[in-house]
DNA sequence: CTTGCATCCATTGCATGCAATACATGCAGC
DNA sequence: GCTGCATGTATTGCATGCAATGGATGCAAG
């Protein structure tokens, strides 16, 4: 049963094609033009579209569906959300760290990420950067060894994520979020659980003013 | 198409059997039962299995699925996340309501439900209280005005529910509680954000160590 | 040129058929 | 009596047919 039938296989496909645009946010998807696309029948894509529906990355209208898009009160809250949970996993994170639960090589690999995502943002390899950084942090859900954290996370990122695609812009300031990343690191490596909560609730909600603000000034 | 599809019916018929205990955790559903009980065919069925599955309360099972129930340390996982998002829509409902963006009366009916709570927990009326304490948490996380927030925290608490309804036994301490939802309704009130998202996060880590404890001592 | 309405047809929701398959059952060998 | 394998069967995954529906289209009236 577990042999990736043809719903995963779409859910999956469908979902990377419209978290990197070629479905952008608004687009109509009917079930027999993805069936026809992905060369399966109408029942395994009704319900590949019905899974992204309950994932928040499409959502029905009338005929079929459209891509979703947050709008900003709604990205705002996806974005309080997100932060909550951040902090959540920052700070058990560096709690597990504290207790020397975490391997070494793992903290390496979440340093290397961090850095090879400054290190993309600096060249302006914005879709790179994207994704590094998503990275980045679904790596410090994982260390915090919560399951259901990372789960909800994935949910509120992807639908950040295809709510953000169109104004894929650089950070305003690519040092500054370099910067907390590069503290948020620190502060699981040192164990330090409520700076590292800290750190990782005004990292979030830091990014959200900037992606979602009109014109806020340096 | 927005006519309640048999789809949605079978999701919140069977939805609602399994957070009463109809279906206990390990009863395994197929879809041709189900489907003669709900009098459909086994599409709609199979949809509304398919969505009870991505929301955790079944869980496929070679053939068929099973009613899940979380083992002890992803419930663990489950109260740490509904910490942190619980301490959130307390914080956010608080300040909202020192904006005096909040109706009295919205204010007046949360501490309605805390007070009915506590009696029908006093009474031993525990199938009641259960559901009156989930509204409790729910009319505050609507309070906090932040939709993602509550549907993630739905989510949440279905998981839980199922988990530990075997175990439906009355809080240790039932004043103890009581007095919990009375400091968080008090802290609402007053508009203090940060005292409110304290006592709403030990509110909910301390329920867990009652339900999910071992032996813990009164 | 715009507005209202009737018609049409694209598209869905649901039912059902069919083949694949995982599980249970029972039998043989040890 | 226990273990391993073969066979049978229940149940799924997918395809497809059919009726319902709602949005689009075109025409007529103002």
């Amino acid at each position: 049963m577990s042999s990736r039938m043809q719903t995963d296989v779409a859910k999956d496909q469908l979902r990377e094609l419209i978290l990197d645009g070629t479905y952008p946010s608004g687009a109509r998807l009917t079930e027999m033009e993805v069936a026809a696309a992905l060369e399966m029948s109408r029942t395994p894509v009704r319900e590949a579209l019905r899974a992204l529906a309950a994932d928040g990355l499409v959502r029905p209208s009338g005929r079929g569906v459209v891509v979703a898009a947050l709008d900003r009160d709604h990205l705002d809250e996806a974005y309080q959300v997100r932060a909550a949970l951040e902090a959540l996993t920052a700070e058990l994170a560096a709690t597990r760290q504290s207790e020397g639960r975490i391997a070494p090589a793992d903290l390496v690999a979440l340093r290397d990420v961090a850095n090879e995502t400054a290190a993309v943002t600096a060249e302006g390899r914005f879709a790179d950067a994207v994704r590094l950084n998503r990275r980045f942090h679904r790596l410090i859900a994982e260390l915090a060894g919560n399951s259901m954290a990372l789960l909800t996370l994935e949910r509120i990122w992807d639908q950040i994520q295809v709510s953000t695609l169109r104004s894929l812009a650089p950070p305003s300031r690519p040092a500054h979020v370099s910067g907390q990343h590069e503290d948020l690191v620190s502060a699981i490596i040192l164990g330090h659980a409520d700076e590292a909560a800290k750190v990782a609730r005004a990292h979030v909600l830091d990014t959200r003013t900037v992606t979602n603000s009109k014109g806020e000034p340096a």
